[in-house]
DNA sequence: ATTTTTTCTTGATATAGATCAAGAGGACCA
DNA sequence: TGGTCCTCTTGATCTATATCAAGAAAAAAT
């Protein structure tokens, strides 16, 4: 077992609960990579070839459309990243990936990746049971639009991720919110305020 | 095999490709249920004991805020309706699920959903691909969201969904679009003069 | 250090969409 | 057959948010 890579199992233990000999197995597969602010580590339209665990560093998951581009999240420390229907379903990707800073990943391949459904049995299971974490938080994400204003998504994503607001451009922010830069930048100015 | 279940099977079939033999061992564990209109299949709060199918009928998916009540989806003929993370995770339902009309279902217990991950080698990553096109699904509806306008929004839902606007009052496609009433009312106005 | 570029703020204005209020049309009932 | 309720529409107004434009501040580059 390798043990730089002790961040990346812990992570899988908490949030699939395995055996350690399957967290092994697991963990073994995933290789080190690094890259380097601005790098993509995806683009829209190619294949989806891999999913990446963050150990450092923050990414930016966005798209350009005919008028504008719509930051859809940016992915930080401790979490997996990667166009997840794009990886299950051999889509072309919808989402570019790019580097925001500097990072350090531990990446696995597609292929290695299924081939983890052959070797360990509880695979698939781990496997729902991530998606499906995957689609509570969007279904959160739903709900904040049908029902709350720019504020308040702004104040409820602030509770949520402080830190991030130091360490991203805020433009990306608002994107993800739903809002412009400007109407952004006044709420957060009221929010500082009071 | 019961023929009156074809249609499931149908169904079963199409969206996973599984072979016939677990084809009927799935369909199997389905038991027929009526529902009168008005009636809740899942109210907010309690536990999420059932996945259906709808072989007939509307159901609609909402839940009551202080302010307001918000429409997440109206389910028809075909789908398969549930709150998914409460069914996964067994959280207390966030969703109420009320049929619109007098409805017939095709309804597995969760008991009985999890028992067939123990007989069908292939259950879970059938349950996979299941969520994780509920998740693409809602992808596509956060980015709508962050890249649409209300009208937009109307526009693209009334392509795909021409024949729920007969079926449902406008009101709740409206609250499920993230608009009022009267913005819908206006919108489809125009739309329907142009 | 100075320049260049990017990001953020601020003001003025415009517009989409919400809210309030009232009425019209249907459906369901008794 | 006339209510009662529910749904939808319409007008008037209001408000949240977008847009446009310019400058300030911060970051990156040279």
């Amino acid at each position: 077992m390798n043990l730089s890579m002790t961040e990346l199992e812990t992570y899988i233990q908490s949030y699939f609960g395995v055996s350690p000999e399957d967290l092994a197995a697991i963990a073994s597969q995933f290789k080190e990579k690094q890259c380097k602010k601005g790098d993509f580590l995806l683009k829209t339209g190619n294949h989806c070839d891999e999913l990446s665990f963050i150990q450092s560093g923050l990414i930016r998951i966005y798209v350009n459309t005919q008028e504008k581009e719509v930051t859809q999240w940016i992915s930080s420390k401790g979490y997996f990243v990667t166009d997840l229907s794009a990886f299950v379903f051999d889509n072309p990707a919808r989402w570019n990936m790019q580097a925001l800073t500097d990072m350090k990943l531990y990446t696995i391949s597609k292929k290695d990746y299924r081939l983890l459904g052959k070797d360990i049995p509880k695979w698939h299971e781990l496997e729902k049971l991530f998606i499906a974490r995957c689609f509570a938080f969007l279904e959160e994400r739903i709900f904040s639009h049908l029902s709350m204003s720019a504020e308040e998504r702004y104040q409820l994503f602030f509770e949520q991720n402080k830190s991030l607001f130091n360490e991203v451009p805020l433009q990306y922010i608002a994107s993800m919110l739903g809002m412009t830069p400007e109407t952004f930048s006044r709420i957060r100015k009221k929010s500082i305020q009071s």
